[in-house]
RNA sequence: GGGCGAUUAGCUCAGUGGUAGAGCGCCUCGUUCACACCGAGGAAGUCACUGGUUCGAACCCAGUAUCGCCCACCA
């Protein structure tokens, strides 16, 4: 008998045990114990280290980011109780627009940064929604900051409470000091080595929030539009051409077709002049016009569209630029319209929105007879800002750019194969990582005209006029990160010089969220801030995040990576899917078809929800299904049901050398099997099937096992059978609560606490060595018992009589090998069936069991003391 | 339009060459003292379709259809 556990006693074991406050129980237990925390002084191969993605706390959370941050907690706690010292920080994205527009919306407030700092400012009692309240930028990201830390709680509780095993003392935040730095440092580090650059070019804008938008962010939606038949006036006649833009007429700089298409080939090298404005374009030929869209003739604005810029870069055109930042046309009428006419059309259009310089200029087209018929509405998809509602306009403007293969097809190539370093499960996955790399356009877009975020740590020294000299940058001191451009000053200037001739200006911009959490893996591990302790992390083991997010956070962490330490960050991915509502349609609060996660966690408990998201493998999307939450809580409550069971029928210890009983060894030798097939599963990252396998175990073990050793284990059959049984019992109820822990972090260790000592969390995860017995089982026997016994309980259900009806005579027939396996738990067998006489007959294939004849009901058993 | 994935029982899903599986739901039975938040048993499928390979195909190959996701699509 082994000598590392406590005697069990009856007491220890509820009465009725129940899943109710297990999480707070537990969780405060944990807690105190520091049950999850790392161990710095670890090796890096002794370490498992884990990215996940650090959730927008101003967002909110559904089931879909429950099941898929639960998936590498499952990983997080088979890797510790494989004897791994495992690192597991939990980030709170609180930069960017999120937070701003939370904070807007909450306190009624919004940044005017030309206003000046209140020292005592208090947000407005009520807000009103319809009237925000300008404060000054500074105002502004205090109350972003104070919010914050409100939200960062909720997410911790909730995390809690769903019992995800980080370790709490690791955490960061998006805009705290420790990420400010990193992500300053980084950005200096790639600007160093020409890998952030910054560019006055046409930029995707959105006009709402009036920042630029990278190619990431962009969603394309349907949106409605109208086809417009406009004549260009050319020397021989109209030219008709199709545009949905009409009120970009004043920015048109060409007109275009395709090299081949005859009707516009005499056209070429020709002029033709604008409707309404009468500015002189020529009309020109390039391969990227299509024929048969539209006329077949484009009208080329600056700019309109990408295929626009497209074609004033290639074909050198002039920028005639009349959309504002704002979304309205500029102000002052351009240069360019040179007719009285012309700028009289221009001035009834200027400072007006999109929409409303349409009409203008629609019924002005229409006055001078250059609309040809009605507008034709359409269906055409624009890009958006994935948080905008209005298309994006195309502006130019300066912005920093980090290069990530959009330009450079040796770089392209270099992070595509940094994908071949990394595990992906599933392994599809990979080729969503390599078609985004191979699909981009250009270079990461990183600068945002926003106010809660990283600032750019550069200032712009001013010339004799006071423009800033944008080609170089006054660079931070590394020693000073973090720094705010906006409120020190560089080295050698002092505040006095801001916004001055001669002076110096502070980069007004901030990083795009992105920008600062492509550097989680750093920011966690503690790079060049506490480099002994990255170098026990880095290059990580594990990211794990949902599929969407492949080409913004996976793709860019790779690009830093890459950049800064020429590895993958991480050695596997492990892609989580979607939760979808019962239509397949991905869940999101925006649809109003969200499961706030609180309830069901509230209703069903953390273990069931836990269950559920396991049962989602890796990549497959999965439709919620409330019934589905009630399986998981019944495993858990059969957890605690039968280990109560266990530990009330004398068993004490698990002991394999007190195993003798072919039917306890059989059941020992198919869990070793088992313990097999979950651990080579989670080693594989199929956190399902190891649960499947352990699962299906347990229930064959509750169903049939127990019930055939139940009177054995009482002593029906003498002392040396009954310590047979509870030992098997003892070692059975030890190795599946192990098997069991990674999904069920609290049923198991509630059993856990009743018998052993120390965290089920803390155990070590079960071998089949452990289960080596000193005559091997033959795993076959339980199976054909339980076949048999199916078959005793089958003909009572169709004689429609109680369970516990003798059997007065019953014929197994069997092919011999089976039978020696009956025999050999004849005994367990004829107890559990309650059957009298029970004959053995040969056959061939598979058991079967006839003439039955049924007796009389069973008196209820007593305990056989 | 390009790519990826899916299609197996009413539902959710396993099952990669050898007699179709599980859970839920459904039906029947059972107040057995671990468990009524229970137990036992049962019924239920042209494995989307069409060809091909093979002694043999849910599984391999080719094609088709439908659904979902990612990307492209603003004249």
């Amino acid at each position: 008998m082994s000598t590392d556990t406590a005697p069990v006693t009856a007491h220890q074991v509820p009465d009725k045990p129940s899943l109710e406050g297990l999480e707070a129980t537990w969780g405060a237990v944990w807690r105190e114990q520091g049950t999850y925390a790392f161990d710095r002084t670890a090796t890096r191969e002794q370490v498992y280290s884990i990215d996940t993605p650090p959730p927008t706390v101003s967002g909110s959370l559904h089931v879909g980011h429950v099941f898929s941050y639960t998936h590498p907690d499952l990983i997080a706690r088979y890797q510790r109780m494989r004897g791994k010292v495992v690192f597991y920080p939990m980030g709170w994205d609180d930069n960017g627009l999120p937070t701003e527009r939370r904070v807007q919306n909450h306190f009624g407030v919004r940044c005017d940064p030309s206003m000046p700092y209140d020292p005592v400012f208090v947000p407005p009692a009520s807000p009103d929604p319809k009237r925000q309240l300008a404060i000054s930028r500074r105002n502004f990201i205090e109350l972003c900051n104070q919010l914050v830390v409100e939200d960062e709680k909720a997410f911790e509780a909730l995390w809690r409470k769903l019992g995800l095993s980080v370790d709490w003392q690791q955490t960061y935040t998006t805009i705290g000091d420790v990420a400010r730095e990193t992500s300053q440092r980084m950005f200096l580090r790639n600007l160093a080595r020409g890998e952030a650059y910054s560019q006055d070019a046409p930029t995707l804008w959105d006009v709402t929030f009036q920042t630029a938008v990278a190619q990431a962010e962009l969603e394309a939606r349907d949106y409605p539009g109208a086809y417009h038949r406009v004549a260009y006036h050319g020397a021989d006649g109209p030219v008709f051409v199709e545009t949905t833009r009409p009120e970009l007429i004043p920015a048109a700089v060409a007109l275009i077709a395709h090299p081949d298409d005859e009707r516009y080939q005499p056209l070429f090298g020709t002029t033709v002049r604008s409707p309404l404005f009468d500015v002189e374009i020529p009309v020109l030929a390039h391969p990227g016009a299509e024929p048969d869209k539209g006329a077949g003739i484009a009208m080329c604005c600056t700019f309109g569209d990408l295929t626009d810029v497209q074609w004033w870069r290639e074909l050198q055109l002039p920028n005639r630029t009349v959309m504002g930042r704002d979304g309205r046309l500029l102000r002052d009428t351009p240069d360019w319209i040179t007719t009285d006419a012309g700028r009289a059309v221009y001035a009834d259009l200027a400072g007006k929105t999109v929409f409303s310089s349409r009409e203008v200029v629609v019924a002005a087209l229409r006055d001078s007879g250059d609309l040809d018929g009605e507008p034709q509405p359409t269906q055409r998809v624009a890009n958006f800002y994935e948080k905008g509602d209005k298309p994006l306009e195309i502006v130019s403007s300066r912005q920093w750019y980090v290069r990530n293969g959009g330009r450079d097809a040796a770089l392209r190539d270099a992070l595509v194969a940094r994908g071949d370093q990394v595990t992906w499960a599933p392994p599809y996955m990979q080729t969503r990582f390599t078609n985004w790399i191979d699909g981009l356009n250009g270079d990461w877009l990183i600068s945002r005209q926003r106010f809660f975020g990283v600032a750019f740590p550069l200032w712009y020294p001013l010339d004799a006029d006071g423009q800033p000299d944008h080609d170089h940058p006054i660079l931070a001191d590394d020693a000073d990160l973090p720094v705010d451009p906006a409120s020190q000053a560089p080295r050698g200037y002092d505040e006095s010089q801001r916004g001055v001739p001669g002076g110096f200006v502070g980069d007004p911009d901030v990083m795009d969220t992105w920008a600062t959490s492509s550097l989680t893996p750093q920011i966690v591990g503690g790079w060049h801030r506490d480099d002994d302790l990255f170098a026990r992390v880095f290059p990580m083991d594990l990211c794990t995040h949902a599929h969407e997010i492949i080409r913004t956070w996976l793709f860019s962490r790779v690009v830093r990576s890459h950049l800064q330490f020429g590895v993958a960050p991480w050695s596997h991915a492990m892609i989580s899917g979607f939760v979808v509502d019962p239509d397949r349609k991905k869940m999101a609060k925006s649809k109003g078809n969200a499961i706030v996660p609180d309830t069901i966690l509230d209703t069903y408990g953390a273990d069931a929800v836990r269950w559920r998201a396991a049962m989602a493998r890796p990549g497959a999307d999965s439709p919620f299904d409330e019934t589905q939450m009630k399986v998981g809580r019944r495993l858990a409550i059969k957890v605690l049901n039968a280990s109560r069971f266990v530990l009330g029928s004398g068993a004490v210890s698990p002991d394999a050398t007190a195993v003798t009983e072919p039917l306890d060894r059989s059941m020992i030798a198919a869990m070793a099997g088992v313990v097999d097939e979950a651990t080579a599963a989670f080693d594989a990252y199929d956190y399902t099937r190891a649960l499947e396998v352990s699962e299906r175990f347990f229930w064959t073990f509750c169903d049939d096992y127990l019930e055939l050793v139940k009177e054995r284990a009482y002593g029906a059959q003498g002392a040396a059978a009954a310590a047979s049984a509870t030992s098997a019992l003892a070692l059975a109820l030890s190795v599946q609560l192990r098997l069991l822990a990674p999904v069920l972090p609290y049923a198991t260790e509630e059993v856990w606490s009743w018998w052993r000592e120390g965290s089920v969390h803390r155990a070590a995860w079960p071998t089949a060595a452990e289960l080596d017995l000193a005559q091997p089982g033959d795993p076959s026997v339980l199976a054909v018992v339980s076949t048999a016994l199916a078959a005793l309980r089958g003909a009572k259900s169709q004689a429609k009589t109680s369970q516990r009806t003798i059997v007065t005579r019953a014929v197994v027939v069997a092919a011999p090998a089976d039978l020696e396996r009956v025999r050999a738990a004849e005994a367990d067998l004829r107890a559990c069936g309650r059957v009298e006489r029970l004959d053995l007959a040969d056959g061939t294939g598979p058991l079967t069991v006839g003439e039955v004849v049924l007796g009389e009901v069973s008196p209820a058993p007593g305990r056989g003391d």
